[in-house]
DNA sequence: AAAAATATTTAGATTTGTCTAAAAATATTT
DNA sequence: AAATATTTTTAGACAAATCTAAATATTTTT
């Protein structure tokens, strides 16, 4: 089954997006996809027609279990290469989401595999995600949103909740990393910000959307 | 100046049979890329327009010290591709040329920078073939092609003349790799096939065909 | 140098992925 | 439940890269 690169894009939004909700609409993937609804139209019939959708006019779409076969499959290569790129190349794991969006559309499966190995088969890429094995499987983290926290609770950061510039450009002013360890210091119910204390900086306050960007683990 | 595979895949086409005569033509180009004639035209008048060509109607085309600078560019991300995959990866130096085909149109300077230096800036792909320096200055090889050798010269294999399967296929059967020693045992002039002895297999005769496509260095 | 063969370009069609504008379906409000 | 607003689909157009068939240039042969 040969995808093109516009096709690939759809059956990874669709993934991500339906993570959330077990469904997805035309609107959504549209505005995630930056084109124009009639657009999304056209190629969910497409990809419907190649039986990796479920796709009922008007009724939203989401992936056939062969079309969460090759997402898994996208995702795989995006998250192998950003570690690539942070472990072996000295990128930093703010500057290689781009990058590994051209990356993960080449196809020989024989490479995605061996890089793997040369990476020594990481379990998690440089954001804290989950990278599935070459079945499809990966472990799902142990990890808990910073929001819901309770004070005086320790934690390290092992994942962010999205991967845009903004938020990538207020975790860097912060100095918050995968792996930054925090205590939550105390929660202000007016704006549900909270208080917490990193190892290098000491107290600062995070924002309720920052808050929920986090996941963490408890330690 | 971003362009699409398909202008790329043209721009280093040229590069290429351009090394031979001065000029391309419009059929060698079409045969090349296994496309039509017509194709090509609409092609070259569309990369013209953009300034990477030299081109007059019927009168063949080669590539502007703009196009060539382009070409330059992609043949240093296929060639360090090509040598990531075999001294990182453990391919096969014959069956790298397919997926760096594809890995050469990966945009990012910076990755290409930081993965010439992660390979220890190599002067040579895996293949024999100069690496090109992010300046796009390349050393050209001291090499000599293996049938302008005399009798009892002792060489090694440097580089071949094409990576069609074709020939790949016949050099692994000859057991014919890139720093391959040899000697040059007599030469035939009836159909100026070469006798050489190799350290590992004894005596093999080569066809001229065959040594036309080996270059090597005499040591 | 004319005729024949070959190479190249032009003209018009096709496919893919996108778009805008309008129509149809669904959801929300009153 | 009607009216209104929103979402989604359809219809038709467009740009990029290709194709076939026909026209035109160039080269080679006689």
């Amino acid at each position: 089954m040969h995808l093109t690169v516009s096709e690939e894009n759809y059956i990874k939004a669709i993934f991500h997006l339906q993570e959330a909700d077990g469904t997805v609409s035309t609107n959504q993937l549209a505005a995630n996809i930056h084109t124009k609804p009639a657009s999304v139209t056209d190629m969910l019939k497409k990809l419907t027609s190649k039986r990796l959708l479920l796709y009922k006019p008007y009724q939203g779409v989401r992936l056939s279990s062969e079309g969460r076969k090759l997402a898994l499959e996208i995702v795989r290569k995006h998250r192998l290469w950003e570690s690539f790129l942070v472990d072996k190349l000295q990128f930093g794991w703010d500057e290689v989401h781009e990058v590994a969006e051209e990356l993960e559309h080449i196809s020989s499966k024989k490479l995605v595999d061996k890089l793997d190995q040369f990476l020594g088969n990481p379990r998690f890429d440089p954001h804290g995600d989950p990278i599935p094995d070459s079945n499809g499987v990966m472990v799902s983290l142990r990890q808990v949103n910073l929001l819901d926290l309770k004070p005086l609770t320790r934690a390290e950061v092992c994942s962010v909740g999205s991967q845009s510039p903004e938020l990538l450009e207020l975790l860097k002013h912060k100095q918050i990393l995968i792996g930054t360890r925090l205590e939550v210091q105390c929660k202000f119910e007016f704006d549900h910000s909270l208080e917490i204390q990193l190892e290098a900086r000491g107290n600062i306050t995070i924002s309720q959307q920052l808050a929920q960007a986090l996941f963490v683990k408890t330690i």
